[in-house]
DNA sequence: ATGTATTTGCAAATATTTTGCAATCATTTT
DNA sequence: AAAATGATTGCAAAATATTTGCAAATACAT
């Protein structure tokens, strides 16, 4: 589905702004900040204002995930049905990265929250966090 | 192993809000933000400064981890090498709800991302978002 | 008890996100 | 296609969260 039917959908209209900072998120492998965003946005650039006012109504609108990862700022990612990621984020030069899920067996997970504690799992986040190759070698902390 | 000799292994200083703020983190089953954990401070309060100060320098050292849930701000928890906790977190009301991994198999998904990836895997954090039971009846999503 | 390095309070600086309001834009109705 | 209406935008200012410089106070090894 492009992106204008997918804000129709979902009762937001189609502007400028919003348009390209759905279409940022979409080719976007990585979750994004605002300033990430904000950057990444054609000159003339909107007020960061109407960056952050477009995030909030787009994760409020269930397009877009707010997700938050180690010690940075909040990080945005487009929700896309049917694939999710999870990530491995280095502690020392904090770089991310994303995979998609292998054999990930949460759903059974997810079942038993439900059964334990009556609480109805909707999504969810797993992050790993370690040190990446390049780190591991430049400091040697194996 | 009490705080005091585990400030002193660690390099830091036992002072008297270094050591309040890791009891309080001692005694809470769940993370705790910056704020919540000044508000309960004994008075005389310190400055909030010195909480933030003092929170870092626990990170830096390993004591304490800084995570960050939902769209909320950073929270901070005791790292307690024996035992981790996962979290559910209500996507209505942003009530944090923490339990002990049970059959949780996540340590062969880190050998397969440290063969994957050369990825080396230091802790990871699992969280599932959705509705608690009462935000569910409250609001007849089911 | 003393000396030194670390920590603290305070106030001010940064950083991040939100808000009020008038002007502008998107969309529906005529 | 123009008008009407409701949502969105820019701008500046506010609110919130976190960090910093510096002088005074504290921790702790000697």
């Amino acid at each position: 589905m492009d992106r204008k039917t997918r804000l129709k959908q979902s009762g937001l209209s189609c502007t400028r702004w919003r348009y390209s900072i759905l279409k940022i998120l979409k080719d976007s492998h990585l979750p994004l900040t605002s300033k990430d965003i904000y950057k990444m946005l054609p000159n003339p650039k909107p007020n960061l204002a109407t960056v952050y006012r477009n995030l909030n109504r787009l994760v409020e609108k269930n397009l877009v995930r707010c997700v938050t990862l180690g010690e940075r700022a909040r990080y945005y990612e487009l929700i896309q049905p049917d694939s999710h990621k999870h990530r491995i984020i280095c502690k020392t030069c904090g770089q991310i990265e994303a995979f998609e899920p292998v054999g990930c067996d949460l759903k059974s997970f997810e079942k038993l929250i439900r059964e334990k504690f009556n609480f109805k799992v909707e999504e969810h986040s797993l992050e790993f966090f370690g040190t990446c190759p390049r780190c591991q070698s430049l400091y040697q902390q194996n």
